[in-house]
DNA sequence: AAGATTAAGTTAGAAGGTATCACGAATCTT
DNA sequence: AAGATTCGTGATACCTTCTAACTTAATCTT
């Protein structure tokens, strides 16, 4: 049975409504985009005026973080997920994929084009460093025989980001490797670059993440 | 001796205008965004009144067109440039690299997140294959021996964006290959997501380009 | 040179955005 | 039931892009 809720009726209103305004805001950015977000096309869709939508999100910034925390904690969760079941590199990579192609306006929140004035508050460092730590425990699966690299040097002390993680350079090495390739064929594929090229952006991502398990691994035939 | 312009004194200095108005669009992409370009502000700055702008730009879309065909013309000039004087790939990806530290918002303005309802016309397609064909030519004065992946074989069938360019599979791979996982890091870096991490984003930049130019090269330690 | 034409810049205003404020009304608390 | 709190509203201020009408000025034609 449900535990009496402590919260008054008010409150939970207030976060219904909330809820429900976010749900708007999605539906909104999913059609035209997130900086064509409008808090007043949201108010009247909801059958309130304007101002009263300023009850429940002090400003537009602010409903703006919300759904920037809410879509990282989407794509932990979906990272997560895919951890527990069988967490290889390659079922990471494309729990990313499927994530970002079911949802680009969220991804391209997270990973697009800063808003000009924003910061990220600590909430999101958070999340962000949890799907660090998932990366880095896929990373730290795959044997790594390769050389040291200037960078990995580098790595080896400047690994605040690393969060305690116990990788040694190498794995975090790759786990950047691993973030900033994907990244490069998902936010080019997401923003359209590759419409009119005529081949297939899911054959590239495959290609990348294939060089990505094979050419430092176990030294065996590679593919 | 400066030929005769033959255009009228109206049309010099209509375009001196519109040069105009474009510089102050770059100073305030500079500061505030891209997002954020007003064409009020640039008409008060200019010391004429808001609606005087749109006898040279019909629409802030016009204008914003126009900056994004600048900004492409201005890349594929710097690569150009770094092509004719010894057109390796290191040189060239630092050749991009240092074009887009000293204008993000430049590049923001073409690789980022896009515009809604934004569609590039063809003036600007054409650019972005002159871009392709310099990236390619570099891409193939390397030595490629690696075997033929699946995404080679397709690249074979696929290969409309090359633009008549005879590269062989191989080199179109290389080339996308280094488009993407450069941007990956550029992108991110120019974003913002590596701030923080406490590592220094030019030393994955040139690990990763370490990485591209070495491991299907001359038949090297890598596999 | 005088008149007609064209272009440029102005002010006014429509439509829409964020955000603040003051007020009435609904609701929770006591 | 009375009081305090919160919600939603309309009015308002100040932005934005963009259109329309009007004035002024430069240029072209006769």
């Amino acid at each position: 049975m449900a535990e009496m809720d402590t919260r008054t009726p008010r409150e939970r209103y207030r976060t219904q409504v909330r809820a429900e305004i976010k749900e708007h805001a999605w539906e909104q950015i999913a059609t035209t985009g997130a900086t064509a977000l409008s808090l007043n096309a949201i108010a009247k869709h909801m059958g309130m005026s304007g101002p009263a939508l300023y009850r429940y999100y002090a400003s537009r910034d602010e409903l703006i973080t919300e759904l920037i925390r809410d879509a990282y904690r989407s794509l932990a969760d979906t990272l997560h997920s895919a951890s527990l079941a069988g967490a290889d590199l390659t079922v990471l990579a494309h729990a990313v994929r499927g994530w970002a192609l079911a949802h680009p306006q969220r991804y391209l929140l997270i990973y697009g084009t800063p808003v000009p004035g924003y910061h990220a508050p600590d909430a999101i460092t958070l999340i962000s460093s949890e799907i660090m730590a998932i990366l880095l425990d896929a990373c730290a699966a795959l044997p790594s025989d390769s050389p040291a690299t200037p960078f990995d040097a580098h790595l080896a002390d400047h690994r605040d980001w690393a969060d305690g993680h116990p990788a040694p350079p190498a794995v975090l090495h790759r786990a950047l490797s691993f973030w900033t390739r994907l990244h490069g064929v998902l936010s080019l594929e997401l923003a359209g670059h590759f419409t009119g090229m005529g081949f297939d952006p899911a054959l590239l991502f495959a290609a990348e993440l294939d060089d990505l398990s094979a050419h430092r691994g176990d030294g065996g035939p590679g593919d």
